[in-house]
DNA sequence: GAGCACTGC
């Protein structure tokens, strides 16, 4: 009733005009004389495109008649908002006034002196007043607290010390103590707690299988209950990966004849939705890096810990970086805290000298020999040559910028192979192509089966740089008779591909059968498959980087460093010796960077700058020239452009209320503002599903060889819906209807629609967090829950989705130019189709990813997409993920920049224009709406929905306003109707 | 016509 009432009051804000037919004719005959050249142009040459055929004059004119045609077109309709429009915009304007006033000026402490006396506005001062004034002060108050914290407390040391004795005399204990002495750490146990002891920080590098990572921590909380001050003992262990975290904390439970999860237990973990909490004092809880960060807003000293272990430091990942950092700067805060950094052999210099030349310990790993074969020798030993896959004759067999390049870096070394004549001719030979390096499937293949004939047995382990490869040779393989799988088993290890059945990749196969896996760089240090002998390692990765002067992100695959190869060639040699074939030469190798650039230098930093600024850790450039290997500072302005284009920095680097709610919630700033968004335009559920994927990842994997199927099903699941956005909040609604179903149900949604069941359950537990996060921060009433009623209201209303979409996506916008296709047969000669042109602003154009639901969607119309991911690879950029939004919403909650060009960008893409009220009144809500979310932000609560409320008239004014496009569209009627019922049903034409 | 890998009280 409520909503029909509203509907009929904004339809008749906004008047639609369609004056087409009663334009007066300017200048027409020279385009006209154009088109009749043009055709008869045309009728003589019946083949190919009729434009390209025409010389100078024929083509302009013919130019000319289309942009004429167009404007004529365009000025169809005029969009215009009736004069009391204006006045009822002024009356939101008025209402949220105050805080344009508040906003505008400079200084941001006095700013919110003039907010009321909410506990928000007193979290989010303290936030403001920055650094010293609250650290300082937390520093005198929390040093005596610690002495209440960590103080020994007698009685409780005396009693973890008599439950230690109980445990040594345990049979059970004492079995695996002895296994436990046999680790190569145990050989420096006495040093080792000696130099934690003596030294604030210890950089402890081992190879793997030294069990540092399950055996330090135990040595420092043994040690300090067997010296009667156990109840002072709280460490943390960080790993950068959830299941290590886990995996670690059962296993130490296990040693100590514990159970994880007993409330008694000495050891615990803690990853993101999951946490088994051990005992208070005297214990030891294993987490993520990503939870330690978190920790971090609420104990900015790490008070309740006695000793911090960063494990995995060499890995260089973008989380352990920050950590150090901000660790470096607080052992002087802290002077009673160990820090103990856990690295494999490599680079642990770095880190000592980053910390003040500390102490490093060297441990010995407990791997088995492996072997190592280059190229030239599996060449050799082979007698395998590489066929020449370019054609000899013709212009292809000129060498190409490619080949130089190749024979530079190649050269070299061949001629002083050459000269040792270590190898037969036909290495030498095979050595100078480029096709030595470029697809080594044949060469896999001769090598599996040299293996399968002549080595012993056990499981071949193939690093690859990707989909592509593992897909080519996974099809040689079950081609060919030799790899049957009576004898063998293939497993294909891949982000995306689906992981059912996949358990006997860790079990030992059935006598008489071999284990072959193929696999990305999932297998180097995410999984680790025991019984793997044989290594073979192409050297290449897939390997993202951004690119600041271009402001993109790209993927490209790449020669791996000599640390990721090492890695690689460690994991043959687990259980016993093993041999590592690495597919280049020892040429190539040589030109291979000790270690790949450390995450921080590779991506964007806006999520990690807003941490910086929740936790107060000074002005950001300052900050990230701290850090071990800083990033460019021209990609660090570039996040503050981006922030401060989002509304979560002020001018002065400050965070914004705005900024403050983004940088506590887990997920990078844009998908965070898609959260609040959703909640503050009642569409709760889809948002919070379409902010879970974004921020983890997309839930679709394709089984190898059925893309096919897998397609269809997405296009079916899709229909009608034009957005990979919309289509991830369909998926989810409907697999957490099937959840009430029970694990079955949901199971099997997930089967059918080539869904991966953990990926949907991780979403669907997000979506529950960031629910509860929403309460927390109060955007929700207090019982509110994702299918809440009033806070999805709005749920069912796609175009306002999409809108909605492009206020947190912005400017993330793209633009899909029709060239042509919109023109009335009759009067033009046929214009070829042209592919769809899509169009960013910042990087002209770009191609819709085929991974997208609107890879080949066939659009009628120009319009915008909105997009969250963007990368360039193999020379294209593509969009990712994509949606098909109301072009009103585009420009509605577009920047100034944007804004100014409205009335030319309007008419030329759309078909109608703007009249000057119109964009004044267009203006003045935009400003409400800018007013309206400050004040929102700096005053939590949940949409107000009823009729007479400030909130409900501003926001379904806006709602209606940037959906009305929806209808706009329609050719036939050339109305802009705002009724949403019919914008949903006649979606289809929409574009 | 293409999809390295992780993480979050």
């Amino acid at each position: 009733m409520e909503k029909k009432k509203i509907t009929q009051d904004i339809s008749q804000l906004i008047l639609s005009c369609p004056l087409g037919n009663k334009l007066p004719p300017k200048k027409r005959s020279s385009p006209q004389r154009g088109l009749k050249i043009l055709r008869e142009k045309a009728v003589k040459k019946k083949e190919g495109n009729p434009k390209k055929q025409l010389d100078g004059k024929a083509k302009g004119l013919w130019d000319a008649a289309r942009t004429r045609k167009n404007l004529i077109e365009n000025e169809k309709s005029i969009v215009k908002v009736a004069q009391y429009a204006n006045e009822k915009f002024e009356g939101f304007f008025q209402n949220y006034a105050p805080v344009t006033v508040i906003l505008s000026e400079a200084n941001w402490r006095s700013k919110y002196e003039t907010l009321d006396d909410s506990p928000f506005r007193k979290k989010f001062i303290d936030i403001l007043e920055g650094n010293d004034t609250l650290h300082s002060g937390l520093k005198k108050d929390k040093n005596e607290e610690m002495s209440n914290i960590l103080a020994s407390l007698v009685k409780l040391d005396e009693k973890l010390f008599e439950e230690f004795l109980c445990k040594i005399s345990n049979e059970e204990f004492q079995k695996v103590l002895e296994l436990r002495k046999k680790l190569p750490v145990w050989s420096q146990k006495e040093d080792i707690v000696k130099a934690i002891k003596d030294n604030q920080v210890v950089v402890i590098s081992g190879a793997t299988g030294c069990g540092k990572t399950t055996q330090i921590c135990q040595f420092l909380l043994d040690q300090a209950i067997e010296s009667r001050s156990g109840s002072t003992f709280c460490a943390l262990c960080t790993q950068p990966r959830r299941l290590a975290a886990i995996s670690a904390a059962h296993r130490v439970a296990e040693e100590r004849v514990e159970v994880c999860g007993d409330p008694r237990s000495s050891v615990g973990y803690q990853i993101r939705l999951e946490r088994l909490n051990p005992r208070e004092r005297g214990s030891i809880l294993f987490c993520t890096t990503g939870i330690l960060v978190q920790l971090l807003i609420s104990d900015p000293l790490l008070e309740k810990y006695s000793h911090i272990l960063l494990d995995e430091v060499h890995e260089r990942d973008l989380l352990t970086d920050f950590i150090l950092t901000v660790v470096r700067d607080l052992l002087p805060k802290r002077p009673k805290l160990r820090v103990i950094l856990m690295s494999a052999t490599i680079n642990s210099n770095l880190l000592s000298e980053y910390f003040n030349n500390c102490p490093v310990l060297n441990i010995d790993g407990r791997s088995f020999p492996v072997e190592t074969v280059y190229l030239e020798d599996i060449l050799s030993k082979l007698d395998f040559r590489f066929r020449s896959t370019r054609n000899r004759s013709g212009a292809d067999s000129h060498p190409n910028h490619l080949d130089i390049e190749y024979n530079q870096i190649m050269a070299p070394f061949v001629e002083e192979m050459e000269a040792n004549h270590s190898y037969p001719f036909h290495v030498l030979k095979s050595l100078r192509k480029r096709e030595s390096e470029e697809s080594p499937e044949m060469l896999i293949m001769a090598l599996l089966k040299h293996i399968c004939a002549r080595e012993a047995d056990g499981a071949i382990l193939i690093f690859f740089p990707g989909w592509e490869q593992i897909k080519r040779l996974n099809k040689l393989l079950l081609s060919d008779r030799t790899f049957s799988s009576r004898k063998f088993l293939i497993f294909t290890l891949h982000s995306m591909l689906p992981t059912f059945n996949q358990r006997q990749i860790f079990e030992k196969p059935p006598r008489g059968v071999r284990k072959l896996i193929l696999s990305t760089n999932i297998a180097e240090t995410s999984l680790t498959i025991d019984d793997i002998v044989y290594v073979i390692d192409c050297g290449k990765a897939k390997l993202p980087n951004f690119d600041p002067l271009k402001k993109l992100n790209t993927l490209n695959s790449e020669w791996i460093a000599l640390a990721n190869a090492h890695q690689r060639q460690g994991r043959a040699g687990r259980t016993k010796p093993g041999i590592c074939y690495k597919l280049y030469s020892r040429g190539r190798e040589s030109t291979f960077v000790p270690h790949a650039l450390p995450e921080i230098k590779r991506t964007r930093l806006e999520e990690l700058i807003l941490r910086v600024k929740i936790l107060k850790l000074g002005q950001v450039q300052a900050f990230l020239r701290k850090v071990p290997e800083p990033p460019d500072d021209l990609t660090v302005k570039i996040s503050l452009e981006l922030l401060h284009e989002l509304g979560a920095l002020d001018d002065a680097e400050c965070l914004t209320p705005l900024g403050f709610h983004l940088a506590q919630l887990p997920t990078d700033p844009s998908t965070g503002k898609l959260i609040l968004l959703g909640a503050i335009f009642g569409c709760l559920e889809p948002m919070l599903a379409i902010a879970a994927t974004l921020s983890f990842k997309d839930p679709f994997v394709m089984p190898l060889n059925q893309e096919d199927n897998y397609r269809k099903r997405r296009k079916f699941l899709a229909e009608k819906l034009f957005s990979d956005h919309l289509l991830i909040a369909k998926v989810m609604h409907d697999f957490r209807a099937a959840q009430l179903d029970g694990h079955v149900a949901a199971k099997n949604y997930c089967h059918e629609n080539f869904l991966s069941t953990s990926t949907m359950t991780m979403l669907s537990n997000m979506m529950e967090q960031f629910c509860r996060d929403l309460r927390e921060r109060q955007f929700l009433s207090n019982s509110a829950s994702i299918s809440d009623p009033v806070a999805n209201i709005n749920s069912k209303n796609h175009p306002l989705i999409l809108a909605v979409l492009c206020a947190g996506l912005l400017p993330n916008v793209a633009e899909v130019v029709i060239a042509g296709r919109s023109l009335p047969k009759r009067n033009l000669p046929k214009i070829p189709t042209s592919p769809v042109k899509v169009k960013t602003p910042e990087d002209g154009p770009v191609l819709i990813h085929p991974r997208s639901i609107n890879y080949d969607t066939v659009f009628a119309k120009s319009t915008w997409l909105c997009y969250h991911g963007k990368v360039k690879s193999s020379n294209s950029i593509y969009l990712q993920d994509c949606s098909i939004v109301p072009p009103l919403a585009v420009l509605f909650f577009g920047d100034e920049k944007l804004f100014n060009k409205k009335d030319a960008k309007l008419s030329k893409r759309f078909g109608y224009k703007w009249d000057s009220s119109t964009m004044e009144a267009t203006r003045s809500l935009r400003t409400c709406w800018d007013n309206y979310l400050c004040h929102r932000v700096s005053h939590p609560g949940a949409t107000d929905w009823s009729s007479d409320s400030t909130d409900s008239a501003l926001l379904r004014a806006i709602i209606h306003f940037t959906t009305a496009t929806a209808v706009s569209l329609n050719e036939d009627t050339g109305l802009l109707s705002v009724a949403h019922e019919e914008a949903n049903n006649s979606r289809r034409s929409m574009w």
